[in-house]
DNA sequence: ACGAAACCGTTGCATATGCAACTATTATAA
DNA sequence: TTATAATAGTTGCATATGCAACGGTTTCGT
């Protein structure tokens, strides 16, 4: 029972810590990094899509975006069925990072993980699944609940 | 292996949503919740001390208390035994929104576990904990590392 | 004892993020 | 069909957060 919640917060933004620190001299901030890896995995998704599913308001993606943009990391394309939308497309440029974003995630999830048991992780990461789904539930419970 | 990194910054958002929605109407932001808890579980501790233990910068810190002094939450006192230091304590008013805090907390703790079995629980909050030990470790490597 | 280094807090500046209001477009309902 | 509601994106304003530089204090090494 003790905080699932503080720590995890904790862990989160140490994980942020540490992606900034490894990334001195870098043009893309830590912050950045949740972008490339979502538009490189979903390619031609809008705007609204990328905020909902990161969870992140649709004022701080399109500004995100802009950003990404003019530093040639996306193309942003208006949708031919949907006049409202933008579809957003990694560049060669945001590929050729992608793998550099990989490598330091990836260094912290194993770090992260050294002296846990693989049986542990199994169960851990099963957990840890269940808590996304339903968060998004309770998220989207309490945004009903408040209109 | 999957990045627990990703999924957990999506939980953690997701708590954060939950409690400014809880909050509506509230003089407390959901920024206040985590200083709230640390405050009242360790009272009469510095900034720098709040600052390493909740791994915030601590221009966040001092500014977040300011901001907390005025609204009556938090009084704070010079350190007799350091003057360079101060001390922050919880005032009545802090206390009394402790609950509060708590019980927002919990429920998104315990909504968060349901259909979850106790056996899976035990196992992923000891996990948790030994993350949240190495994750300081390694900011701290990497801190050191950057100097 | 003294000078250098480390420490603690503050402040200026920059960025990230959110909310609410707005525009334009699409979908729905009467 | 037309008025209304819902959707997608942008922008102004506010707050949260971080970094670097600074000033005062303490600690440490010599």
């Amino acid at each position: 029972m003790p905080g699932f919640l503080w720590r995890m917060d904790l862990i989160t933004r140490r994980a942020s810590v540490f992606r900034t620190l490894r990334l001195k001299g870098s043009e893309l901030s830590g912050c950045h990094h949740p972008f490339v890896m979502q538009i490189c995995k979903n390619p031609g998704r809008s705007q609204e899509w990328l905020a909902k599913n990161m969870t992140l308001n649709k004022s701080t993606v399109a500004r995100a975006l802009t950003h990404l943009e003019n530093k040639g990391y996306v193309r942003r394309e208006a949708d031919k069925n949907d006049k409202r939308a933008l579809l957003v497309y990694p560049t060669e440029r945001m590929l050729s990072v992608l793998s550099d974003v990989r490598r330091i995630t990836d260094e912290w999830n194993e770090r992260l993980c050294e002296g846990i048991s693989s049986e542990e992780l199994e169960i851990f990461s099963s957990v840890l699944e269940r808590m996304k789904v339903r968060s998004r539930e309770l998220v989207e419970e309490a945004e009903g609940r408040s209109k």
